[in-house]
DNA sequence: CTCAATTCAATTGCACACAATCGAATTGTA
DNA sequence: TACAATTCGATTGTGTGCAATTGAATTGAG
């Protein structure tokens, strides 16, 4: 008799798959409205730290979205090519990378600022859910290892 | 006065980055356990189903993942490469390709048995949590717009 | 039966992710 | 001040993800 699979191996039975394909999952619902102002869903989340920062070091866009240079010098140097930023050295500093808004940027984030409530809409989390979901999630970058 | 960036265009303030760094965090950690048998990560899932089914469809195995062709066929030719599967066209309908386990990839298992347990140390959830946090991820998963 | 529509896997092209390495700039220490 | 260690972005190479297309096999309406 054939040894059955052992339950732990399970693909439903484990955190990560779950994890990794909700998240490619939201990722796939993003890219209609992503579509519409032309950026894909990492370009996205780099604009939103730009939105917020105005002028970051690429190490700092690297630490908050925990990217490498690897991924992070072609995405900027595409953004740049769109004409959503500037990449300029540092003059104290000629190691680093600073990555600033133009005004282009500054005007994609009017046509982005409607995003949040739209696939707001397409999660169906109660608030409470939502806040209970970022907490377990956080709980889990937090945790050793990372 | 510069209008400030809205909260609602806040990285930390979205499910969808959380939920994507956190995937590819877990993954990260998965990384140094899965070296040691030489499985990337997604060819360790599409193993996960092997393991539960022996034998699929590329279809089914799609499915169960949520991974279209162009992802798979690379993939499943490199693990035909490893000796852990066949790929062979269904007699019934030559259009449908059968992915079928070796001995080679039964054997994988037992060496991969370990893994669940010891990522679940790395995941500080308690039970509860981790059954939350299922709960979620299936929700918006089932949601519509997939 | 027949042929248009559908279903498959494969292919192509693009955009990440990430490990490994490189080279230039900076820092820390003797 | 030398100079080894470190830091930083860029580059290279591999492996996904995914949209779009292709071509072969199958299905289904008439």
């Amino acid at each position: 008799m054939e040894e059955r699979c052992p339950d732990v191996l399970r693909l439903d039975n484990q955190l990560c798959f779950p994890l990794y394909a909700c998240s490619r999952e939201v990722i796939r619902r993003y890219k209609p409205v992503l579509d519409e102002i032309d950026l894909t869903y990492t370009q996205y989340i780099a604009m939103l730290v730009l939105w917020e920062c105005r002028s970051v070091t690429a190490k700092e866009l690297g630490s908050r979205l925990y990217l490498d240079s690897g991924t992070l010098t072609p995405l900027l140097k595409k953004l740049e090519a769109k004409g959503l930023l500037t990449r300029r050295r540092s003059a104290q500093d000629e190691r680093s990378l600073i990555v600033a808004i133009t005004p282009e940027g500054e005007a994609l984030r009017e046509r982005a600022a409607h995003i949040p409530a739209e696939m707001g809409r397409c999660m169906p989390l109660e608030p409470s859910e939502a806040e209970t979901l970022l907490r377990l999630l956080r709980k889990i970058m937090d945790s050793a290892g990372g």
